[in-house]
RNA sequence: GUCUUGGUAGCUCAGCUGGUAGAGCAAUUGACUCUUAAUCAAUGGGUCCAGGGUUCGAAUCCCUGCCAGGACACCA
């Protein structure tokens, strides 16, 4: 355990004293609720008959203590609501011990208390809880960030994005607009699952340990099983899976899946993230595209109550239908080359000419897509649906109907950034396996996250697969940008940080020093000397050491017997 | 991975060309029975991220490392 800050001992001494009053600052008892912040604001002066006998518990988040009267700012998980506390009232015998020093002295900011009372309004305007009982239910040892408000402009925000994210719980303490979007993100994906229910589809599980790590083109974790004594992969899309129960007789599977990739880290990407996959029977991606964009729309109505979102300063309109475009057409009108028909040589001559990077390892897909991810990718920012990719950049697709280069696929972008891609699945399993196989060819070009082969998936193709139409939603991405998140770590309750290095705790460097003869007494002299362990204390100059000791032990007030030299020199050897 | 900015009290931040570590809020003690960024008075609180170096002297200058943010690269 780390040394204690002054304000932490202070909590310490006082959570002993409550005990000592017979106050127990962690009751077991159940504390009845029943009545919320927000829900009292919102009724309250309207029908003024309303709350007069309620029952509220929450966490103080400030306090206005004028002598024997106090307001308390009461948060519960809808809001705040101001507390009137007077002594009279919570001590209405001679003894004032529970207002004058349990209240008043042993109580902090962000304990957490029950109070039962009436509710009013006071003379400046304020809705508020009359308190005629309060009651500890946890006291808090550690001091919270002080961040207040007025008129709407906040003061001393709790802001370092690292203290933020390390330990959400206080960011979700002081930071409402935090509760706020985990709120909102709830929300979203309870409106996706809804409209999915609606239409009979069926929400699933699949394996996020697996053999073979299929679906995307991505780098996987790898884990090992000691029983079965093989590696495993963390899934990195479950699309192979759900296409499986498909082809086992479905009408349409969906699954809020959790995804794993080895790969950087940066404002929008996470190592883990949520992806929502869903595939549908006997539809194709033009169905699919009518399918998003109603749900899109959805989302939007119900989060913000109308299509048109601001997100990151642009107004964008959720309204459908959404812009329909294939891949070349816009590559044509963003730079005037038209790729349809180039073969790769050409492509890569294109590629310089418009100043795209390549390297050797591209084929002709991932040089369309270079093209296409530089010149184009930002510009779209209304909501487009982007169609028609070339053959290569998509193996799991099915060939486009009119030509056999390009696949039924599509991919939504929305600011400039992808927020969904979808299929006409491929159900044909020889070409499947075919473009398994160039994928493996491509894997020894140098790709390393061309894609593995699994058999066992073609396998369930031969059974037959009937014409499907898949799609896969980023949710974290999704919920960025109807809560106008600017990093993927706002919607993330607790995103990847790298580990704390915690201090060795003080009691294991103190038994160091007893160890070798230190008298107990003066471990935490030596400690705040700046002695921690023994091998300190060798190399330190035993005068100044002896000196300083002797000053420290009246700094800190210590009631020990000076120190004297014998007993000292005595440590050394 | 590269570049870049930052790390000082519980929180938010000052701290100039190197010279005794500061403010506001929070805390402690006291005053105050309808306040609301409550107010008033007094007080305490620091391994200046860590380790080296330069110097009579380092929060400050240099080097290395750790952590975080941002940009780029990689990546769906």
């Amino acid at each position: 355990m780390a040394e204690l800050s002054e304000q932490e001992q202070i909590r310490r001494n006082s959570l002993a004293e409550l005990k000592k009053l017979g106050i127990n600052p962690y009751p077991a008892a159940l504390y009845k609720v029943d009545a919320e912040a927000a829900d009292i604001l919102e009724r309250f002066p309207k029908d003024n008959t309303l709350f007069q006998d309620i029952s509220i518990a929450g966490r103080i988040m400030s306090r206005r203590i004028m002598g024997a009267a106090s307001f308390v700012e009461l948060q519960d998980h809808t809001g705040r609501i101001q507390l009137y506390i007077k002594r009279d009232e919570i001590c209405p015998e001679e003894d004032k011990t529970l207002y004058n020093t349990v209240f008043k002295r042993l109580l902090d900011i962000g304990d957490i208390i029950g109070v039962t009372g009436y509710v009013f309004v006071t003379q400046m305007g304020e809705t508020s809880i009359h308190v005629k009982s309060l009651t500890v239910l946890s006291k808090s040892l550690r001091p919270l960030p002080i961040v207040k408000e007025k008129d709407g402009v906040v003061y001393d925000a709790f802001s370092d994005p690292e203290l933020r994210y390390r330990q959400r719980y206080v960011d979700l303490i002081v930071n409402p607009q935090v509760r706020e979007t985990f709120v909102q993100r709830a929300l979203i994906v309870n409106e996706m699952r809804q409209y999915f229910n609606e239409q009979g589809y069926l929400e699933v599980d699949t394996p996020v340990l697996q053999s073979i790590p299929g679906g995307a083109a991505a780098r996987p974790f790898i884990t090992h099983h000691n029983a079965l004594d093989i590696d495993l992969y963390l899934r990195i899309a479950n699309e192979l899976y759900l296409k499986r129960l498909i082809v086992g007789g479905f009408k349409g599977v969906y699954e809020f899946s959790r995804n794993f990739r080895n790969e950087g880290m940066d404002r929008t990407h996470n190592p883990e993230f949520t992806c929502m996959e869903i595939y549908v029977a006997y539809k194709d991606y033009n169905w699919m595209m009518r399918f998003v964009e109603t749900m899109l729309e959805r989302i939007a109505m119900r989060l913000h109550g109308t299509t048109e979102v601001k997100v990151w300063g642009n107004d964008i309109s959720f309204k459908a239908p959404f812009r329909k475009a294939p891949m070349v057409e816009l590559i044509k009108e963003e730079t005037g080359v038209d790729v349809s028909g180039m073969d790769e040589d050409q492509l890569r001559e294109a590629c310089k000419q418009l100043g795209v990077e390549t390297d050797a390892t591209m084929g002709k897909g991932k040089l369309i897509d270079a093209i296409f991810g530089e010149k184009c990718e930002g510009k779209l920012i209304q909501p487009t649906f982007v169609t028609d990719y070339p053959i290569e950049m998509s193996p799991l697709c099915k060939r486009h109907r009119d030509n056999p280069e390009l696949t039924e696929r599509f991919e939504l972008f929305v600011c400039g950034k992808e927020l969904a891609n979808a299929y006409s699945e491929l159900n044909d399993p020889i070409d499947q396996l075919g473009r398994f196989q160039e994928q493996l060819r491509l894997s020894e070009k140098g790709d390393d996250e061309a894609m593995f082969i699994d058999m066992d998936f073609v396998r369930a193709l031969e059974y037959g697969m009937p014409p499907t139409s898949g799609m896969g939603i980023g949710i974290d991405r999704l919920v960025m940008m109807m809560t106008g998140a600017q990093s993927i770590q706002d919607v993330l309750l607790f995103p990847q940080m790298k580990p704390e290095v915690h201090e060795k705790s003080t009691e294991d460097e103190g038994a160091d020093l007893t160890a070798h003869g230190v008298d107990e007494a003066w471990v935490p002299v030596l400690q705040k000397a700046g002695v921690k362990t023994y091998e300190d204390l060798k190399t330190v100059n035993p005068n100044k050491l002896f000196n300083d000791l002797g000053g420290l032990r009246k700094k800190m007030k210590l009631d020990i017997p000076a120190l004297k030299r014998e007993q000292f020199d005595a440590w050394f050897n």
